[in-house]
DNA sequence: TTCGATAACGAACAGAATGTTCTGGAGGAC
DNA sequence: GTCCTCCAGAACATTCTGTTCGTTATCGAA
């Protein structure tokens, strides 16, 4: 443990608080005011540590590494979905209130970004080559990924993260696969 | 035309000076006191139309019908998706502001409610069976076509409509087709 | 235990935004 | 032309933001 006793405990105190707050009201509705009443903590206390609300939410991010499980890239293809799909659900509550429609999504565009990363390498990986129509690709099969997130974060449904990766792979698989064999830029279409 | 013409001009002049605003700002960062400035409209008179920045945003969506194309289920699966890619980029400026990351994603989840109905019944109709895994299915379908529009929404390619719509067909077409042809609830796992 | 450094308190402040209310005046419908 | 509706404009209470400053308490190291 670095640091100041002092400053652990207050930013915990924020952080904890601010995760609270969004898990009753959502993260739009909740205001720099509600988290300092919350966290018993003094105004001039809060920005000393934090510029503002959004910054509380990247300063949770960094504390957890909550996505970025990809241990190793010993499986083959989508092999981040299931060991993600289960490590969101160990840190239920904290994903819920940061990942979820109360969430606001602020997060989501950053998961989406990470994960949209981990997807292009192992598409790369798996022999595809990098072009426009690889990029848009990638965004496909995030969306598709990130929907079942945001599904079962909003508790839409109650699936197993098993359940949840099965749905994914046997729905995207396919036809990445064929794309990536076929190694057509774009199927129909003029590329760039 | 029905109603006062002062409160057609009104109205109008509110809702094009947020759609522009939104463009230059983002949604999040427009207030009300900016719109009736750009309006150049008194501040009473705003209020007195609508309740409140967001109620302006589904004013502009009920007039224009901007995200209710799917004329008729004529051809195969997914016959919704080259028309309302065209229909997007017809309506460039506004869907732009109202959809993409700037217009803050309020009306991104309406949309999605919306294409997830037509998607549903799409797959009922070639042959799906109700039950959780289709409606997974559906979420895994939905995300992915979301993506490809954001991400074209938000500049982040130069894709045209059909290129859009063939990565879109090809990327799950499969897997959707072996899935309702097979008609296995859960490839891998339990029902519901 | 002592002591210097530093963090937290808390109150006050300017600035901006929200949403309401009122009065007088202008514009449109008929 | 008349009457009624809508609009302008200003003032207002309220809420939130982000900053400042003097005081107090807490920490870590010697």
């Amino acid at each position: 443990m670095s640091g100041d006793r002092r400053v652990r405990r207050t930013r915990r105190l924020i952080q904890e608080a601010l995760v609270a707050l969004i898990l009753e009201k959502g993260y739009e509705a909740v205001t720099v005011t509600d988290v300092i009443e919350r966290a018993d903590v003094g105004r001039s206390t809060f920005y000393s540590h934090f510029t503002d609300k959004h910054d509380v939410l990247l300063s949770n991010l960094d504390d957890h590494d909550f996505l970025r499980p990809a241990p190793d890239s010993g499986g083959g293809l989508f092999a981040f979905s299931l060991p993600m799909f289960e490590h969101a659900r160990e840190r239920g509550r904290l994903v819920r209130a940061l990942l979820g429609r109360r969430g606001g999504g602020p997060l989501l565009a950053h998961g989406e970004r990470l994960l949209a990363e981990i997807v292009r390498r192992e598409l790369l990986a798996a022999g595809a080559r990098p072009s426009g129509a690889l990029d848009l690709l990638v965004v496909c099969v995030v969306g598709a990924y990130m929907g079942l997130l945001r599904a079962w974060v909003d508790g839409e449904t109650a699936a197993s993260p098993a359940e949840l990766d099965a749905t994914f792979r046997t729905a995207v698989e396919p036809g990445v696969r064929a794309l990536i064999d076929g190694d057509v830029p774009y199927p129909h279409g003029r590329d760039e």
